[in-house]
DNA sequence: ACCTGAACACCGTTCAAGT
DNA sequence: ACCTGAACACCGTTCAAGT
């Protein structure tokens, strides 16, 4: 039954987010479930389709509670423009971001394996959704979509997986790498507010979605 | 010596340019160069530092070439703010984005292990340097090259991985979910010309970095 | 229909041994 | 100093067999 399936996955991103993806085996995910590692092939198909299924899991905790984007106000009338999606791109956004902190090591599937689930075009829909009530023209909307949902996967990825690191400046003083830009920034490099940084780049993103809003 | 490093990485490197990542095995890498497994231990010190150097191999197929950034112009004036940072940025993104469709596979190394090397730091200072003498202010500099790099990094892994893949309407038809703004999009979903997106998002981030200029 | 267990062809890495 | 080969504890997956 589908039940299983997903007590399956379950157990699948409970050992990634205990041991890392690599720790990820049919051997290991069976014992966790108390089945045979063969007994696993019925429900999930392969190793492959395994981790592709914990693509659609992760998805599906992106959507549970209310809904990805937030309703039409009622007050809206049709001389100006609805602002509301500038709260649907930060919600989707920030759970995105939560996502990736909740389970670090199975995140880089989203990056790295294409999803075209379900779960994952509704996603998508949205945006396209919300864009287009934005006033963006419909033929930059994809490109935008895929600008922005880019962006905010590698951020995801990138801050948790420490692509991000602080480069500690006495240490590359000892490999004797001259950096000027580097010494030039100086102390703005060291302090680093991730949570401000991620903000100010969404409001960068949507002065730039702005930008593309035709009149009307 | 370290010419024997070289050899083995890029005997990595090959190995997952036409078989894929998964292909990379100590006993696979070491075949190739005609040794036995254990003989690699010394020069990359494990199957994950050896991924760790496939990252700097990459990196150093970057900057092969001339340099990063084109010289200064000598005709720019103090009174005009000089926009050599632009040809620097859509220089480095293609090259990045090229390099990513030269190893497909291996590429994904960049978003998935911390790159510190010296090849990676030289980059990024590079990138500095051009923001800065854009007139971009120094406390922003370091984040927008973050937002950069990480969009740059992201729509060229999504791409050589097919993380954009364009849904068949028909397909998606046979699966019975409906999707009202995929619907609505029509036609301008299936056209995608990769190049002239990727040339846009430039601009619209040229744009945005623009915006931030303080004046002077 | 659902599961098991042995087996096959692989892994990364340790260790004792060779030159 | 540099390399080898056997061995250990793992993999994903096939296959024949059980209930």
């Amino acid at each position: 039954m589908e039940d299983k399936r997903r007590q399956i996955l379950d157990a699948a991103l409970a050992i990634a987010d205990e041991d890392g993806l690599d720790a990820v085996s049919m051997r290991s995910v069976a014992a966790r479930v108390g089945m045979s590692p063969m007994a696993l092939y019925p429900y999930v198909g392969s190793k492959a389709a395994l981790l592709d299924g914990l693509v659609g899991r992760l998805l599906g905790e992106l959507s549970t509670g209310d809904a990805l984007r937030p309703m039409q106000p009622v007050g809206t009338g049709p001389g100006q423009r609805s602002q509301e999606w500038r709260e649907g791109l930060r919600t989707l956004a920030n759970r995105m971001r939560a996502l990736a902190r909740r389970h670090p090591s199975a995140f880089m599937l989203l990056l790295s394996r294409p999803s075209v689930t379900p779960e994952a075009a509704g996603a998508v829909d949205a945006v396209y959704q919300g864009l287009l009530e934005a006033g963006v023209p419909p033929k930059d909307v994809p490109r935008i979509e895929r600008l922005v949902s880019t962006f905010v996967l590698g951020f995801a990825a990138s801050e948790v997986n420490g692509r991000f690191a602080v480069d500690d400046p006495q240490l590359r003083a000892r490999r004797g790498v001259d950096l000027p830009a580097h010494k030039t920034l100086g102390a703005v490099l060291l302090e680093v507010d991730w949570d401000a940084e991620f903000e100010a780049d969404l409001r960068d993103l949507e002065q730039l979605i702005a930008s593309l809003v035709r009149p009307g």
